[in-house]
DNA sequence: AGCACGCCGACT
DNA sequence: GTCGGCGTGCTC
């Protein structure tokens, strides 16, 4: 084996470009790719990873690495493999993609914190006996006896339900009357739960598993796409697949979207596969993050669950990766690069590990269904409703008649006022869906037309009446509504514009007095439980009717809720994207999904002031499959995804006329080598044009073949900032 | 990313 | 004359 005296690193500081290194005598044989080590920078040591191993370098006076961190490659050979993968495809620096392959738990090499379990050391009877005497003696003492013989629990837990401090229970702990035991606070999570049993499959799941086992047992990489209609019993079909990979002594990834990682999904996991388990993403602490890290790379863990960032983790012997919704766009990463996609990564790790994929929606996008049509994808598709519940019936409401009717503008038409009378009559609940939040839209001046915006963003500001402030949806910025023009100085009073969820709040109050409502959007789910508490009122029928934002269409089941209002749907059809009709399509279709899903029938009144719309009908009428091949036609046409890769690129930077030169000048340099069958759309503002005092200037690339353009895309240079987005889910924003 | 270097305007 | 604003360039 040859020595490799030097090495190439990746600083975890933002470095760009990789730095070398020599390797000292004695660590020549022990260094490998994808080490993490300690390097001299400057005066200092930082933390690094090795990206190559080299017999020479050209750097004079090169510095030796300090120390290794750990003895083996942080990444296995497969996970190496796809960093360069996304690397290339994604254009994306080395250093920013193992920035997702080596998250902040690892780099800080924190380590979660040892918390005690105290449970009693004697038996429940000796327990009872001595709290007898002590009550009197000693009452604290016997409080801790006490609620010990109800369950075991975290020293945390107990300090806080009887506001003590730490050491009477050492003193227990003296007497031998408790014990303490350590654990990772990621164990205890596995609260009481009742575990299931797998569900007995109905034809069609039973057709979809049998494919996927068959896939699982050839040990090949194999793709799979089931199309399964909302309440259709996809996850069955998952916990199943699952349960054969662990059976093959492999392991399993599962992405879900990130609203959808509730403790309802968490829990559905844990009653069939207990411990097996490690759950990640953002919400938790560094130190459980890394205990679940540990547990996935020493094998302890056989199954992830988590987010878009899940895909990263050091799953063993990987045998099966699930994305579930995976037309979710909540899998893209378009903020910061690399602007990858969860599912796209998932479906490259699965090739590598020679893994099976499975991909699951009730409502495909078009790439993937595409690629079940070309033979890529094996298709199955579930049209049954598993609990023999049935289809929701979708009404369409001409919202130009009720305005007539009403004599002006009204959140609800005389059909969705009856039918949630009829409900409140009944005893059941609805859900109102409206993708605005706030009270009004914006303020404007009757006079001179100004409407308030941002100082900071290039948009109006929402009027949030609970809090009586005007809010930027865009950053942080709030400020009181102005009672004056602030451009023309007009005495009259300011107007307001447009509505929010919190309006038809307010107006089903004043039309239906004594209606009892909960909202969900995100102004009332700031907190980390909030989301889950909300869920619960109303689960509990807390609540008559829930109002909220996309965030009620996805995670959650909502059994007794029979009728559903999506209160106007059209503005989302306006964004002039080339996905704006299929996301309308998916979110019409995963709303009504909501309704009707046990044995009460489920209703859907869908208001529009475009009642005649193709995308409105197809999705009222629930018809994937007409809405697919009308889009694929017209994606055709237009020359989009799938029949063509899209590469955005945008300029960032504080003034508009420099981030617009900048934008022009990167365009100029792709421009001048720009290769076969592609196609440069010229710079725009982006959609926001102007987000916390930066400018954004964009423009498209169409191409068949993304690999023609990864070298120019590597070597773009820009005075200011750029970020590429390949395959964008929006040209637009 | 940090941090040094350096060039220019404002003030003691 | 000095202090300090931040634009530019480098780190093996």
């Amino acid at each position: 084996m040859p020595n490799y005296p030097y090495v190439a690193v990746v600083l975890d500081q933002s470095l760009q470009k990789p730095l070398d290194y020599a390797v000292p005598t004695e660590l020549q044989t022990a260094v490998q790719v994808g080490m993490r080590v300690e390097v001299p920078l400057r005066k200092e040591t930082v933390k690094a990873t090795i990206v190559s191993l080299k017999t020479a370098s050209s750097i004079p006076n090169i510095k030796p690495l300090v120390k290794l961190l750990g003895s083996t490659s942080e990444l296995s050979e497969p996970l190496w493999k796809l960093a360069h993968w996304m690397a290339a495809y994604y254009a994306s620096p080395m250093q920013k993609v193992l920035k997702c392959f080596i998250p902040p738990s690892l780099r800080k090499e924190v380590k979660e914190q040892k918390q005690w379990l105290y449970s009693l050391a004697i038996s429940k009877e000796k327990a009872i006996e001595l709290i007898g005497p002590l009550r009197s003696q000693n009452p604290l003492y016997a409080q801790i006896l006490e609620s010990l013989l109800q369950s075991p629990k975290k020293g945390a837990d107990l300090r806080d339900e009887l506001n003590i401090s730490n050491s009477p229970m050492q003193t227990l702990v003296k007497r031998k009357w408790i014990g303490k035991s350590a654990v990772a606070s990621t164990d205890l999570e596995q609260e009481e739960f009742f575990p299931s049993k797998p569900k007995t499959l109905n034809d069609e799941q039973k057709a979809a598993l049998g494919d996927i086992a068959q896939s699982l047992h050839s040990d090949r990489f194999s793709a799979h796409l089931i199309q399964g209609v909302t309440g259709s019993g996809k996850t069955e079909v998952y916990l199943q697949a699952m349960a054969e990979t662990l059976s093959l002594g492999k392991s399993a990834i599962l992405l879900v979207p990130e609203v959808a990682l509730t403790s309802q999904t968490i829990e559905r996991l844990k009653a069939r596969f207990q411990d097996k388990i490690a759950i990640w993403h953002h919400k938790r602490s560094l130190g459980e993050r890394s205990t679940a890290w540990d547990m996935l790379k020493t094998g302890k863990s056989q199954i992830v669950i988590g987010a878009r960032s899940a895909i990263f983790c050091p799953v063993q012997n990987v045998g099966l990766i699930i994305v579930d919704e995976e037309h979710d766009s909540s899998y893209k990463q378009s903020e910061e690069m690399p602007c990858y996609h969860g599912r796209d990564v998932a479906v490259m790790r699965a090739y590598i590990e020679n893994a099976v994929i499975l991909l699951g929606s009730a409502t495909p996008s078009l790439e993937s269904r595409r690629n079940a049509d070309i033979g890529k994808y094996k298709l199955n598709k579930l049209l049954a409703r598993a609990s023999s519940a049935l289809m929701p019936k979708v009404q369409i409401i001409d919202m130009q008649r009720a305005f007539e009717i009403n004599g002006g503008f009204t959140h609800f038409s005389p059909e969705l006022i009856d039918a949630l009378k009829l409900r409140l009559e009944k005893g059941e609940q609805a859900l109102l869906f409206l993708n605005r939040r706030g009270f009004h839209r914006l303020q404007m001046c009757p006079a001179c037309q100004h409407t308030i915006k941002c100082p900071h963003c290039d948009l109006s500001l929402t009027y949030h009446k609970n809090a009586n402030e005007l809010k930027c949806h865009l950053c942080s910025f709030q400020q009181l509504p102005l009672s004056k023009c602030p451009q023309c100085g007009a005495s009259e009073s300011m107007q307001f514009r447009g509505f929010g969820t919190e309006h038809v709040e307010r107006s089903l109050h004043a039309l239906l007095p004594g209606i009892r409502t909960l909202r969900m959007d995100r102004d009332t789910t700031t907190k980390k439980e909030s989301h889950e508490e909300l869920y619960k009122q109303f689960r509990s029928h807390k609540a008559d009717v829930l109002i909220g934002t996309q965030m009620i269409a996805k995670g959650f089941h909502f059994p007794s809720a029979t009728l559903v209002g999506i209160l106007n749907p059209d503005s989302a059809l306006n964004i002039p994207d080339f996905r704006s009709a299929e996301q309308v399509f998916q979110l019409i279709t995963q709303v009504a999904g909501r309704s009707g899903r046990s044995e009460l029938a489920g209703e859907v009144i869908l208001q529009t002031f475009l009642p005649k719309h193709p995308v409105i009908n197809l999705a009222a009428e629930q018809d994937y499959e007409a809405f697919y091949a009308k889009e694929l036609s017209e994606r055709k046409l237009f020359s989009y995804p799938p029949f063509c890769h899209l590469i955005k690129i945008t300029c960032l930077g504080p003034d508009p006329i420099k981030t617009e030169e900048a934008a022009n000048h990167l365009r100029t340099q792709i421009e001048q080598h720009l290769p076969q069958d592609t196609q440069i759309l010229p710079v725009s503002a982006a959609g926001h044009p102007k987000i916390k005092d930066s400018y954004r200037f964009q423009f498209v690339i169409k191409t068949i073949k993304i690999k023609l353009l990864e070298q120019i895309l590597v070597n773009l240079s820009s005075p200011l900032p750029f970020r590429i987005d390949v395959d964008p889910t929006s040209t637009f924003f």
